[in-house]
DNA sequence: ATTAAAAGTTTACGCGAGTAAATTTATTTT
DNA sequence: AAAATAAATTTACTCGCGTAAACTTTTAAT
């Protein structure tokens, strides 16, 4: 690294003794420099470690090397962790990861949208707010740029969607709590932010119906992302009211249910399976930090590396296709797995 | 938005019916141009939604737009919520965030640097993961780049520090656990990722010393940044082994605290204050979390507001300066609230 | 109304690479 | 070795906007 400071890939091709073009090509693709100029070029590029001007390199050039990523609440470890996850893969493949978080705000969403198109993304994975998301915004973004849903889904919106089975998600789940204790209550915010939320309680009272179980839906009022305070909060009302018909609920989401776990403790609700606690709780996701609730909670867990690779890969299908075949849009949905812990 | 394309700013200036230059200052800064051609400027904007080629517009530029915006562990509560707040302000000062994480990897971080010398951001905001950090890497960035360290100092590096007055922080909470019931033991993890730990665990020791109270250290293995899983595995272990020697365990942070309170669920002790309960466990922090454990977890808050502010005025005022007048480096320190909950 | 200062316009060039076309050189194939 | 193919080189133009200089118009000050 002897550093006489190269900055235009003019100088660095001079140095390494190969044309700025060729040199270019290289950048652009290493494979498609024979092997001899590559190891020249290398060589040259331990010795004065040049990067081509990130600006410059994407003026001029209709399809961006990076890749959009859109997710509505970062705080929200389950959507770190997925973003986390899709990072790494789209540096993997080569592209550049974009990271936009939408901070559970729709102009934010809106923002981060035209934001990303002036990036000139090659293409965007974007996990939308839900219900609040601006549609008619979304829509002319998807249409400008090739984009897949994730995580939630608005029917025909983009070129595919990749998320959980949110039905399967609470079928399994209910079919366990039935099977091993009394019928759930399901305890849900009245207004979801997505629709994930919808397709759990559908699910739910379909499941009941078939086990010959009374449903009982106790949904509570409460806007935004703050879940575990809405949890806690009107957990504590519900409680108060004595809205639950058995002792055993199942939260809509692993963060509603932390809350409620939280208003069960200060209520001073055991909870638990077996007939020394007063309650069973649960709730689905399988949210990071599910398993260090008190009790540990039992959920169902997303198959975050499956939805992640999978929404990169459908990504990528589609870039390399090229525009001429648009294939249908698809929606894969990836199964849950029951995880069984101390709460019910 | 009768929108026939505009692609250029030549375009745009045209239908606007001013000149390229003026509308080019405009975007620079809109209070550059008279008021009569800036409202001219905004209506033309309302019916075309013309934007700037982001990258057109940095190429010629020495000093970019944009502030660089590096945390260690994004998956980690505490820095998604600093980085939600961070990235309002800057947005709000007229800057854009450019948000990487180092996902815990020390060459991640490294790389995340080497991605943002590219984008020639104004300045840069820095959380490094610490002890892992490769200092050399962050000394060189810190020389080409205006950049300021916030949460976990490295004494020298950067041009100023903003972050958590720990010795506060341990002192007040220590101060309260004794007066309020038996003093505290110190959980830790032996080799912690930041400096943050080893100034909590010195001032817990002075604190102990200065109160007449023999200290009582519990140093625990585990690398990485899965913080539940060790405060509740080595928690586990440290219980078995009946390590503590009072009945009072102050955590390092609260995410050490939320996997140890998991594991004394485990173990059967009952945590709180007062005679019924067995143990009482303390954190350090006020992760986002930390009031919905249980028992809500008794904390030293954090000012997120203060450190955040503080930190990207720190940055915004060098930037302001120019190079010529270069201030010494400063360290600010902020102290933290001691929050009363449940577990102690 | 005259003058000075501020703001806007024209013109022209530069940033650093992408990319296309024509040509030369190197590598394979037969 | 000759022919066919693949890879590099040269040359030259482009992208969209920043920016400086010289000049003109508008606004503010006297």
């Amino acid at each position: 690294m002897n550093d006489p400071k190269i900055r235009t890939m003019e100088e660095f091709a001079a140095i390494s003794g190969i044309s700025r073009p060729t040199v270019s090509k290289y950048f652009n693709d290493p494979g498609s420099v024979r092997k001899s100029t590559r190891t020249r070029i290398e060589q040259a590029l331990e010795q004065h470690n040049y990067r081509p001007n990130i600006y410059a390199i994407n003026q001029n050039r209709k399809l961006t090397k990076s890749i959009g990523l859109v997710v509505p609440f970062l705080v929200d470890p389950f959507f770190a962790e997925i973003a986390r996850n899709i990072e790494n893969l789209i540096v993997a493949t080569g592209y550049r990861p974009i990271l936009l978080n939408s901070q559970g705000r729709p102009e934010q969403e809106v923002e981060n949208l035209d934001n990303l198109r002036s990036f000139r993304p090659a293409g965007v994975l974007i996990a939308p707010l839900g219900r609040q998301s601006d549609r008619s915004a979304l829509e002319a973004f998807c249409e400008e740029v090739p984009t897949v849903l994730f995580d939630s889904n608005i029917s025909g919106m983009g070129r595919g969607f990749v998320g959980a089975d949110n039905r399967q998600y609470a079928r399994d789940i209910v079919e366990y709590l039935c099977r091993s204790g009394e019928p759930p209550c399901f305890f849900e915010m009245r207004t979801p932010a997505n629709p994930n939320a919808n397709k759990r309680r559908q699910s739910y009272l379909q499941t009941m119906e078939e086990l010959g179980y009374e449903p009982h839906v106790i949904s509570v009022d409460g806007e935004g992302w703050a879940f575990e305070d809405i949890g806690y909060r009107q957990g504590m009302a519900a409680i108060e009211k004595r809205r639950f018909e058995t002792n055993t609920i199942l939260c809509s989401n692993d963060r509603l249910a932390i809350g409620f776990l939280a208003a069960c403790y200060e209520k001073g609700y055991r909870v638990g399976g077996g007939p020394q606690n007063a309650l069973r709780v649960a709730g689905m996701d399988d949210h990071p930090f599910a398993r260090f609730t008190c009790p540990p909670l039992t959920t169902v867990a997303q198959n975050y590396a499956a939805i992640s690779s999978s929404a990169v890969e459908t990504l990528l299908t589609l870039l390399n296709l090229g525009d001429s075949e648009l294939p249908p849009r698809r929606e894969l949905l990836f199964e849950g797995r029951l995880v069984k812990r101390m709460s019910a």
